[in-house]
RNA sequence: GGGGUCGUAGUUCAGUUGGUUAGAACGCCGGCCUGUCACGCCGGAGGUCGCGAGUUCGAGUCUCGUCGGCCCCGCCA
């Protein structure tokens, strides 16, 4: 029985008519022919259905003995991510016969020709979306995991979304212009990736950390208007929503006004969304830095839900209760988070918390119920009477409401751990939903940060970023107290891009440099390039950079950016499917003039 | 660099106080089956318990080390 082997054979002539999730009941009686792989096999005997898929979609084809049992025969030997070719008759189901969970449940393909055109091994999962497999497993085989419909899904959407990036810029004016990996290392900011030349003898190459200096100089070429969607390296260690390579969607103007800034970006969210059939409420809400970190506790705050920070130094100011009377003797904050009906979580649960803000730094957490009989306090024992009655009533305590309290010398703490506990609190209390959408803008951030260890001044944002007009009277009396015309965009408490002003003013730009404990010859040497391009009659300029990796998790529902990657790579900055980084050949090294210590 | 958590069949997991031959489900292989769609029924194969030491008469189980996955802190202009 030569004939009923099923053998591999080549493609030939053959070419598919249709994707099999797009034949639908339009096409009953039509013959078409399809390409994919094998789904499933169920045999039934003299009757067998495989269900095949592809990109689009997956259908069922039907083998029966009646109709072809040559045919029926070679199809018992199709295995699951069996390559195959079909040939055959849309039919209709019967009623009874009708699959509902299935796009094209309504119909069949009665097949009348098979073409094996590849074997495959048994693959070390199950290729469908309730797979069980972990994710390591499937990053090894991420050709295969990227088979699975709902994985598929997601870059299906980073393509439409990239799509409607570049029609949405183009219509606003902008140009896509490319700027190159091989670049500069510049000081401050992340570690670079370094890449060594060949030619230079001791010199490298630098990865972009973003094309952020290209992009100002492509201002100062009067290109008025660019973007790009560029990949950009930062050798730092990974979150959930961190790689070493991530993608921006890169965006610089000439002459700009937050309004005209800020309208694009709200403009592109308000397209992109309505790609996912959601509509996103324009503008959108604008607060400075210190009024989000006072309200909420971080610079990213999730606006899904209303909880605030409530401020309790003063009802604290006559304490006589140690912990606290020295955090506000040294300056510290107290602040605390009401929680509206709150009365009723048990000591466990607040045992919980305070282990969550332990972790955050804080020495511990501090209590204040309401219940049936008056107000129950962690602090009983240490309070005056009246006090934890004035406190509660400071934070608009009411009836049924939790206060949860924490000081520390030093402001981050307070603030640090309150963000922990309003975010586990929205968690458990369900606010944050997904399907919901809450961006905010944060701006007026602080131009400098003060490092403790290495006694100086680090940009917040980077040193090319423009203090506001009223504060650079200060960039070099009081660095500290200096804003910059610097934002964030926050969608549901990620941050999803930031930008500023950038300097156009030589003089501004020296200032900065000299905060910053930089030398003349030290911006000269890293920078020089830029400095020098500045003099030549460059244009007020600024704008703003999008994670896009991070924008499609958010869309899709993702936890982590690695979802929306193809081939991410795992925490430890490695790649599982092609195993890298590796080890290189002793003349690769020696071609690069690099020794190992080793 | 630090903290947490996980690692047992191809996969996901169970495995009691340290004790006989390490189990289940799914998958895989073979057989039967004309309407399945988580097909069903019968039978079968499949194990370096991550790796290495140690304790013990005896280790999947206890100890130490190490490697790897994930989450968090630091870091990420």
């Amino acid at each position: 029985m030569e004939e009923s082997k099923l053998k591999v054979v080549p493609l030939g002539s053959f070419q598919r008519t249709r994707y099999c999730g797009q034949v639908n009941a339009e096409d009953i009686g039509k013959s078409i022919r399809l390409c994919g792989w094998v789904d499933s096999v169920r045999d039934l005997g003299a009757l067998l259905f495989v269900r095949l898929r592809d990109r689009e979609g997956v259908i069922q084809v039907v083998f029966k003995s009646d109709t072809d049992e040559d045919l029926r025969r070679r199809a018992e030997g199709l295995r699951s991510e069996f390559v195959i070719g079909i040939s055959g008759v849309v039919a209709a189901r019967t009623a009874e016969n009708v699959n509902s969970q299935m796009a094209t449940g309504e119909i069949e393909v009665l097949a009348e020709e098979l073409l094996l055109l590849n074997t495959a091994e048994t693959p070390p999962f199950e290729i469908g979306d309730d797979t069980t497999a972990s994710e390591d497993l499937r990053l090894k085989y991420r050709y295969l995991d990227l088979r699975r419909p709902v994985v598929l899904k997601n870059f299906r959407l980073r393509h439409q979304l990239s799509l409607e990036v570049r029609d949405y810029m183009d219509q606003q004016g902008f140009f896509e212009i490319e700027t190159p990996f091989l670049t500069k290392s510049t000081p401050e900011g992340a570690r670079d990736f370094l890449v060594p030349s060949r030619v230079h003898e001791g010199c490298f190459y630098a990865l972009p950390q973003s094309p952020q200096i290209f992009k100002q100089i492509l201002m100062i070429s009067g290109f008025d208007r660019y973007f790009q969607i560029v990949r950009c390296f930062r050798d730092e260690d990974l979150r959930a929503d961190r790689q070493p390579e991530f993608t921006q969607i890169d965006i610089e103007i000439s002459f700009p006004h937050y309004d005209v800034l800020f309208g694009i970006i709200e403009g592109m969210m308000k397209r992109l969304f309505r790609l996912s059939g959601i509509e996103v409420p324009t503008p959108f809400l604008r607060l400075p830095y210190d009024e989000v970190m006072e309200r909420f506790g971080s610079d990213k705050p999730d606006m899904r839900f209303a909880l605030e920070l409530c401020e309790l130094g003063a009802a604290f100011q006559q304490t006589s209760f140690e912990a606290f009377r020295r955090v506000l003797d040294h300056n510290g904050r107290i602040k605390g988070l009401r929680i509206p009906g709150g009365a009723q979580y048990s000591r466990n649960q607040i045992d919980h918390w305070t282990e969550l803000v332990r972790q955050n730094g804080a020495s511990g957490l501090a209590w204040i119920r309401s219940t049936e009989g008056g107000l129950r306090s962690s602090l009983d024992k240490v309070l005056r009477p009246g006090e934890a009655e004035a406190v509660f009533q400071a934070a608009g305590g009411t009836k049924d409401d939790l206060l949860l309290m924490v000081a520390d010398a030093k402001a981050q703490k307070v603030f640090d751990c309150l963000n922990a506990l309003r975010l586990a609190v929205g968690r458990k209390e369900k606010h944050a939903e997904s399907g919901r959408y809450a961006f905010l803008w944060v701006v007026d951030f602080p131009m400098f940060e003060y490092h403790e260890e290495d006694r100086r001044f680090y940009a917040c944002h980077h040193p090319f970023t423009s203090p506001k007009d009223e504060d650079v009277a200060y960039l070099t009396t009081d660095p500290g107290r200096v804003k910059a015309k610097a934002y964030d965009l926050v969608l549901n408490g990620t941050e999803l891009g930031g930008g500023s002003i950038r300097i156009h003013d030589m003089q501004i730009q020296k200032e900065v440099f000299r905060s910053l404990g930089l030398t003349d010859q030290e911006t000269a040497e890293k920078f020089g390039f830029f400095l020098e391009a500045l003099r030549y009659g460059t244009p007020p300029h600024g704008g703003i950079a999008l994670g896009l990796d991070r924008l499609v998790m958010l869309l899709s529902g993702e936890k982590s950016i690695r979802d929306v990657i193809a081939f991410p790579k795992t925490a430890r900055g490695t790649c599982l499917m092609s195993d890298s980084p590796s080890a290189v050949r002793d003349e690769q090294l020696k071609e690069l003039h690099i020794r190992l210590d080793h």
